[in-house]
DNA sequence: CTGAAAGCGCTAACAC
DNA sequence: GTGTTAGCGCTTTCAG
C-alpha cells in the first residue's frame, strides 16, 4: 500500500487539495455533491491524513505528553486506563514517557515532549517535581499535575485528599479514645506519605495532641515486610495505617506472624483498596480511590485548557471512600 | 518563551539553515569553529528541534505505537517499563493506545497510529489478535507483538512459553504418578489460558491419557472467587493451576474457606508471579515472568527491524522460571 | 463554493 | 565546508 496523500485525492475526485481538505476537516460548506465525490475518492483510495503534516501545517498535533515515574506505572494503570478513554473522546493522542529514578533524566524527557510539541503535559507527581514543572513553565505548556495540590497560569491539577481521608479516620478514632494510631511511611510516595502524615497531625492537633505515630522506615531495609517482621516483635498498635496495598498486605502478615491477632489486637488500614487488600483473608479495609477517573478528569481538565474553555477548579480534589472490611473493628 | 526556528538560530549564528541542520544532525563535517558558534547559538535561543517538522521531512516519526488492552494494563505495568526504557535509549517515542473493549474500536486505533505515521507497532496480544494484526500487514507496517508466537515478512513476535512451562509442570507431576491436575481457565487471556491447557494436553499425551482437568468458568459468573467458592464445595484436586495472580489469590482463599488445606490436601500453583502471590501466607508457588524482559526486547526488536537490520529469530520465547514457595510440596 | 499559493520547520541533494 | 533550493503533506487566507 503506497502512501497517498491528499493531491491523489484531489486527482482522483477532480477537486483541488484545498477542498479535500475542507472535507477532511468537515470546515466549510462544501458543496454535498462535491463532497460526496472527494469522500468516494478517499475511500476507494484508503486516504489517511497525515497527522505529521497536519500538525506542522497547525502548530498543533492534538497530542498530550503522559509523564509517568515507572514505580508507580503497576498502581497507575487504572489511572492511564481512565486518561486513554477521555483522550480517545476529545480526539488527542497520547506520548508515554517512563522516568525511572537514576536511568531517565526527568531533564532529558521534558526535552523530548518539547521537541515532540505536545499540546500539553500530564504529569503524575508520586514525588516533588517542582523543578520540572518550572521547567516546563517556562516553556508555557499547558500541564496538568495528577496526585499533587498545585496551580497556576498554566497548571491544573487533579489529586486525591489523602490528608482530609487520614484526618476524618483519625479524628473518628480519637472520638472513641484510641490515640495510638501508627503510620507507615511509603518512600515509594513521598508526597502521599506526607499527606497522609499531615492528615494525623491535624486531628491530634483538634484533640491538643502532638502526633508521634509517624513509623520511618530507614533507607536500607530491603522490604517493608522484613522490616515489620522485627518491628512487630516489639511494637503494637491499636491502629496501623499502610499506604500501598502491598505495604498493607506486608504489615497484616508480619503482624500475624508475630502473634498479633487482626483485627482484636491491633486495626489495620489501608489508604489505596485494590484487588488484592481484598483478596487476602481476613479482607485488608481500605479507602477506595478513584484512580479511573483521576487519569479521566485530568484528561478531560486537559482539553478543557487547550480550548481555552474556562477551568472553574484549577485544583480539582478526588475524595477516598472508606470500605470496612474485617481489619477495623464494626 | 517564543517558538523559536532553525532560522533564528541561523541568523543567530551568521550561517545558513542548512549548517545549522547539520550541526543538529551531527551529521556531515561542520568546521569546528563554525559547530561551536551555532551550538552558542542554541543554547543561548534554547532552540529545540521541531520533532514534526522533522518527521514531515524525513517521513520517519521516531515514533512506535503501543497498543495494549486496557484489561491487561496493571498486569502490563513491568512491560511498559522495559519498553520504554529501551525505547529511550534508541530514542524512540511511544504512543500509547489502551483499546478497551466494547468502548475502543481496535480499527480506529489502527486509524490513529496510521494518521500518526508511527514507525512501528507494537501490541499486545492477550486475546486473537488476527484481524487487527492483518489489517496493520495491510499498511507494511513493522509490526512486533507481545505474548503471541506469529511471524511473516514485518512481524516478528516475543512471547513467553506458558505452554511448555505447564507441560513441564506436568510432566513432573505425572512421573510422581499425580494426575489429578485442575487448570482454571482466565477469561482475560484467552490466548495464555489456551496455552497453558495445550501443555497439560501434550504432557498427558505423553503419558497416553486425556487431559480432562480444565475448568470452565461460564461467562456469568460475577468472580473466579464466587465460582470457586462453590466449586470447591464439591471438587478437590491434588494439584491447581491459576493463570493470573489474583485467581490464584482466589483459589487460595476458595480453598482454604471450604476447608481444603493447601498445599497437604491439594496443590496450588500460579503461571504468573507477582509481589501478590508472596505477600499472602501461604506463599504461592509460581512462574516467574520476565515482563520487563518481555517489553524491552520487543522494543529492542523494534529497533531492528526499523534499521533493518538482521532479526536472528523472529520468534523470540522467553522462559518462565518455576519459584517453589509454600503452596506446592517439596 | 472552489482554486491558487503561501507557508508550517526541517532535511537533503545539488551547487559553489 | 557551507549555502541554495526544492520538497515532505497539509491548512488557510485570498481571489475568483
Amino acid at each position: 500500500m503506497k502512501k497517498i496523500t491528499i493531491y491523489e485525492v484531489a486527482k482522483e475526485a477532480n477537486v483541488s487539495l484545498a477542498t479535500v481538505s475542507r472535507v477532511i476537516n468537515g470546515s466549510s460548506v462544501v458543496k454535498e455533491e462535491t463532497r460526496k465525490r472527494v469522500e468516494e475518492a478517499i475511500n476507494k483510495l484508503g486516504y489517511r491524513p497525515n497527522a505529521i503534516a497536519q500538525g506542522l501545517a497547525l502548530s498543533r498535533t492534538t497530542t498530550v505528553g503522559l509523564i509517568i515515574p515507572s514505580t508507580s506505572i503497576s498502581f497507575s494503570g487504572r489511572v492511564i486506563n481512565g486518561l486513554c478513554d477521555v483522550a480517545k473522546i476529545y480526539d488527542y493522542s497520547v506520548y508515554l514517557h517512563t522516568i525511572t529514578e537514576g536511568v531517565t533524566d526527568i531533564k532529558e524527557i521534558i526535552d523530548d515532549v518539547i521537541k515532540a510539541r505536545v499540546d500539553g503535559v500530564i504529569i503524575y507527581a508520586d514525588k516533588d517535581l517542582d523543578d520540572s514543572i518550572k521547567l516546563l513553565e517556562d516553556y508555557n505548556i499547558p500541564m496538568v499535575v495528577m496526585g499533587n495540590q498545585i496551580s497556576s497560569k498554566s497548571i491544573c491539577s487533579v489529586y486525591v485528599d489523602y490528608r482530609k481521608a487520614v484526618y476524618d479516620l483519625c479524628i473518628s478514632y480519637l472520638q472513641k479514645g484510641i490515640k495510638d494510631i501508627a503510620i507507615l511511611q511509603d518512600h515509594r510516595n513521598d508526597v502521599i506519605s506526607k499527606l497522609i502524615k499531615q492528615g494525623a497531625i491535624d486531628a491530634f492537633k483538634q484533640f491538643d495532641l502532638d502526633y508521634e505515630g509517624f513509623i520511618e522506615i530507614s533507607k536500607d531495609n530491603r522490604s517493608t515486610y522484613k522490616f515489620l517482621k522485627s518491628y512487630f516483635k516489639t511494637h503494637k498498635h491499636e491502629v496501623f495505617v499502610a499506604n500501598r496495598d502491598s505495604q498493607a498486605l506486608a504489615a497484616l502478615n508480619a503482624a500475624t506472624g508475630a502473634g498479633i491477632s487482626i483485627p482484636d489486637e491491633m486495626q489495620l488500614v489501608c489508604m489505596n483498596e485494590s484487588k488484592y487488600t481484598s483478596s487476602v483473608r481476613p479482607e485488608i479495609s481500605a479507602y477506595v480511590v478513584p484512580l479511573y477517573d483521576l487519569g479521566a478528569i485530568s484528561m478531560r481538565l486537559m482539553t478543557k485548557m487547550l480550548k481555552d474553555e474556562e477551568v472553574e477548579e484549577k485544583e480539582k480534589c478526588l475524595n477516598a471512600v472508606f470500605s470496612s472490611k474485617n481489619t477495623t473493628k464494626e
